[in-house]
DNA sequence: TACTTCACG
DNA sequence: GACGTACGTGAAGTAC
């Protein structure tokens, strides 16, 4: 075990010191987020830890090898440095709720290899090394601090040098210049000027390394600067200099080591010791850490310990004990949840919600309309288990009194007063809003005049990182990640038609109910947000989620215009319609029977009346698809007849009819809602009334489109991609003949049929163009001889031969096809080109999910892409157009939907088509141009 | 609640 | 050799 050799230091002497801290965060944000396997306690950063301790230990050999060494740590997040400047690191993201419980086991890591580890309260590791450094070249020996910290680099000098285990790469006074551009001695100088927003140092404003670096060459030091300031002759700089001046200072007593730390230990106590197999073995076998342990034992010539047997035997390593650890699936505990009565407490948790630039915000309503609910209540969290519920809008338990019923319960602040006292955090935009689908927040707090922001949403760092896995509910991800199941809804306000609103439920109920709510989102939010880095999804949460919140909050929140006389008139000719229908469809029958039923219509056509041609479904019912009948129209006259009746029926009850009841009563317009985390692809989903799916490609269902108007004075400006996934797929697949055909602007469709089956272009046929264009959308859908024979309604074989003609004259796409699923059967995912990950599951399945999920992960990059390419435009639009008096108030895939002033139309189309065409730049560079058709109309049918 | 059908891109 | 398929959605209606 330890032994307690103490080699004197001095001159010949070599000592390392590891930047622990830094360590462990590398190992974390390195690694995926392992847990032990016995108990599922997390030890992802344990295991980097171990793995560069390890790497250490066998590369320390040579010339510069150790003579003593210790690794430091940082010991509390409160130091002197606080007493100078309370801002200190104040916005440091916190620490990831499965790190905290590893800081021990890093320390009984570093134990466990035998090296000396030390933290000292009140101070940073950084001071501990400076100190420890100084003694150590003061005795004349030679230092290596370990560490990619640049505010180490202060301390390089002709005995001390920094070496860079990330980058692998020796930092003398040399490399601190390139770094800083003066000297070491000089370091602290320009970091003072220059600040550093990781760390909240302040610095000058304005000024960046650069300037700094060339102020303090040119004058020497710091406080010759300063005292030299008023004769700078740029007046910006002078000013900056002469303002800020105690700033500066202050930034420099934040970024000055302090070499003088009080230490209970000398730098003999630092001795180098060789690592014993059996304590090292022992941790990493109670760690479950089997490939290391195996490699450890190979490099000390030992057996390897068996890990599932040892486990029990292991003893404890010799080092500070492991805390006591919550495993992450402790259940949660309600007993830190507070209802808030008073504005004294209230006002407590907003000082601390500001101290911590974070916080868990929920909202309980009336209604999951945003547009009518009403505010019955706000939670917060600030920490795991920590969360409160201010009431403000429950009724009063009125029972059989009649009267009660309508006031509200006692013991609740004025909504007005909670509203004034939260804004200012609110609107802050140092504090972090954490909402599970906060838009549906970011609209409540707007109807009250409230811009919450900025947010983040745990609902969108799911779907970054988990589409395709599992919808991204709370209640889901609660019981998949947190291993809790949230209270029920359902136990508060019931279902069914004994169903009541929020504000009618007792507030004690309510209260432990939001509270959790809150509380599990944070909690959701400690557990995803770290993930995004090591998923490669920052870059599409920050650029493709996030930002859409409050576009999409606003254009639902505009809503459009719906002209409820014309549907009303179209719903009463449509019933008339159909009652005559329904009456020949009986008599052609034979018999009444109720025609919205596929199940009965299946039995007339096939049982009674012997139709062929009949297949029947899994469930053993006949089909009776809109396909089916139209083959058997030729046979009879019902089939033909019940079409007809189905379009009339369907244009009734999902359009005429429920768009009425969806208009507003008090905006008179109709407000959808969009998932932003709906479909996997990362396209949006329309709810509540969809507004992407309505009528166009028949005549009788474009009317609907009629009664989607601008109000008196504006128009509606429609404006969409042309071809974009074809283009996306020309692109992505590099089929040269396709970019060539959509450079030149030919008809795509014409020219890929003329390419495949020799037709010269000017003599296509309506026909041939049909076959092409069914081809080129099959190969966007993961092209198969059966779907493509189906949909041409041609044998299998024929439709076979077209694919291999299609395959041969655009190679490419096979390539890419192949590619893309063997990209998914590798990784789980494919990615679309701006790399939002789609995870792809059932890839390596057997049987007939393996087709499916190969279709699906060829599609989903193509899909996204578009996806990606209209989101990227609809953040961009808002600020385009803010000088227009326009408005964007519905997207349709490829299409964007603006309300707009008739005379500012063409403008607002020439702003939002350059925005639409060139909205894939400049992250991503697309040979090919984008083409946006835009039309502008009194109605969305004209504009269209 | 599951299934079928059909509206859109 | 058979399986049972075009990709992605949401809403309404019937049947259980």
């Amino acid at each position: 075990m330890t032994d307690t050799i103490k080699a004197p230091f001095g001159a010949g002497s070599h000592l390392h010191l590891i930047d622990g801290s830094a360590y462990i965060f590398r190992a974390y944000h390195a690694l995926p987020p392992l847990t032990r396997k016995s108990d599922g306690l997390p030890v992802g950063a344990v295991a980097g830890f171990c793995a560069m301790l390890q790497r250490y230990v066998e590369n320390n050999t040579g010339p510069e090898a150790a003579s003593h060494i210790a690794v430091i740590f940082d010991k509390g997040s409160i130091t002197f440095r606080n007493g100078i400047y309370p801002e200190y690191k104040a916005h440091r993201p916190p620490l990831p709720e499965d790190l905290r419980p590893q800081f021990p086991l890093t320390r009984a890591a570093t134990a466990a290899f035998n090296i000396v580890y030390k933290e000292i309260e009140g101070f940073e590791a950084d001071d501990i090394i400076a100190t420890l450094a100084r003694q150590a070249a003061e005795a004349g020996g030679r230092v290596t601090v370990i560490s990619s910290d640049k505010d180490l680099m202060q301390l390089v000098g002709p005995q001390v040098v920094m070496f860079d285990p990330m980058k692998n790469k020796v930092i003398d006074a040399e490399g601190v210049v390139e770094k800083f551009g003066v000297g070491p001695q000089r370091v602290v100088d320009v970091q003072a000027l220059a600040g550093d927003s990781v760390d909240n140092v302040p610095g000058a404003p304005g000024i960046g390394i650069k300037t700094a670096a060339q102020l303090i060459n040119e004058y020497g030091d710091l406080e010759t600067l300063l005292a030299s300031a008023a004769q700078i002759k740029q007046p910006k700089r002078r000013e900056t200099l002469l303002n800020f001046a105690d700033q500066i200072r202050i930034s420099q007593r934040l970024v000055q080591l302090d070499n003088h730390v009080p230490l209970d230990f000398d730098l003999d106590d630092l001795t180098l010791r060789a690592p014993d197999a059996d304590t090292l073995l022992a941790f990493l076998t109670q760690m479950e850490f089997r490939t290391m342990s195996k490699r450890v034992a190979d490099r000390m010539g030992v057996d390897a310990p068996m890990i599932a047997a040892a486990v029990t035997k292991a003893a404890a390593p010799k080092a500070d004990a492991p805390a006591p650890i919550a495993p992450p699936t402790a259940p949660i505990d309600h007993s830190g949840y507070v209802t808030i009565t008073t504005a004294e407490v209230l006002a407590q948790w907003i000082a601390a919600i500001r101290q911590q630039g974070f916080v868990a915000f929920d909202t309980e309503t009336t209604s999951l309309d945003e547009m009518q609910a009403e505010l019955v209540g706000i939670s917060l969290a600030t920490q795991p288990g920590v969360a409160a519920y201010i009431p403000v809008g429950h009724l009063s338990q009125g029972g059989d009194d009649l009267f009660a019923d309508n006031s509200l319960a006692s013991g609740q602040l004025p909504l007005n007063d909670v509203l004034a006292a939260l804004r200012p955090v609110l609107e802050d935009p140092s504090v972090l809003k954490i909402g599970q689908n906060i838009k549906y927040d970011v609209k409540i707090m707007a109807r009250h005049g409230i811009t919450l922001a900025p947010v983040d949403d745990t609902m969108l760092l799911s779907y970054a990182l988990n589409a395709g896995l599992h919808n991204h509910g709370m209640d889901d991800l609660s019981e998949l990640y947190l291993n809790h199941r949230p209270i029920p809804i359902k136990d508060l306000i019931g279902s069914g038609k004994s169903m009541v609103t929020f504000d009618h439920v007792p507030i004690d109920k309510a209260a432990t109910y939001a509270a959790e709510d809150a509380d599990v989102t944070l909690r959701l939010w400690h557990h995803f947000k770290p993930q995004l880095h090591t998923a490669r999804v920052t870059t599409v949460y920050e650029t493709l989620e996030r930002p859409l919140i409050p576009v999409l909050a606003r254009m639902e929140m505009a809503g459009v215009q719906v002209d409820r006389d014309t549907l009303a008139r179209m719903s009463n000719a449509f019933a008339q319609k159909m009652v005559q229908l329904e009456e020949e469809i009986h008599a052609s029958a034979g018999r009444s029977f109720n025609v919205g039923s596929p199940k009965q219509l299946g039995e007339i056509l096939f049982d009674e009346m012997g139709l062929p041609g009949g297949t029947k479904g899994k469930n053993g019912a006949w089909g009776t698809g809109a396909d089916v009948l139209e083959d058997l129209a030729t046979e009879h006259a019902l089939p033909g007849l019940v079409l007809d009746w189905r379009q009339l029926s369907k244009l009734k009850s999902t359009y005429t009819d429920a768009l009425q009841d969806h208009i507003n009563p008090d905006t008179g317009r109709v407000h959808t809602s969009y998932s932003i985390a709906g479909a996997i692809t990362g396209r949006l989903a329309s709810t509540d009334p969809n507004l992407q799916n309505i009528p166009v490609r028949t005549e009788e269902g474009r009317r609907i489109r009629g009664a989607f108007v601008a109000p008196a004075g504006k128009v509606l400006v429609s404006l969409d991609y042309s071809q974009i996934e074809l283009r996306i797929l020309a692109e992505v697949a590099g089929i040269e003949a396709l970019k060539d055909a959509f450079r030149q602007g030919i008809d795509i469709h014409a020219a890929t049929a003329s390419e495949m089956f020799n037709v010269p272009l000017e003599d296509m046929t309506s026909e041939i163009r049909r076959q092409a264009k069914a081809i080129n959308f099959g190969v966007i859908y993961g092209i198969s001889a059966f779907g493509l024979a189906r949909n041409l309604r041609i044998p299998r074989d024929r439709a076979q031969a077209f694919i291999d003609r299609y395959f041969e004259r655009f190679p490419g796409i096979r390539a890419y096809m192949d590619e893309t699923v063997a990209y998914a059967k590798e990784h789980g995912h494919v990615r679309t080109m701006f790399g939002r990950r789609i995870n792809t599951p059932e890839i390596n399945a057997k049987g007939p999910t393996a087709g499916f999920a190969r279709r699906a992960a060829i599609n989903a990059p193509i899909q996204g892409t578009a996806a990606d390419i209209i989101r990227r435009a609809m953040i961009r639009m808002e600020p385009a157009i803010a000088d227009l008096p326009a408005k964007m108030l519905l997207q349709v895939h490829d299409e964007l939907l603006f309300e707009v002033e008739a005379p500012a139309a063409d403008k607002l189309i020439d702003v939002a088509r350059d925005i639409m065409e060139n909205a894939s730049a400049p992250a991503v560079h697309l040979g090919l141009k984008l083409v946006v058709e835009a039309g502008k109309g009194h109605s969305w049918a004209e504009a269209h």
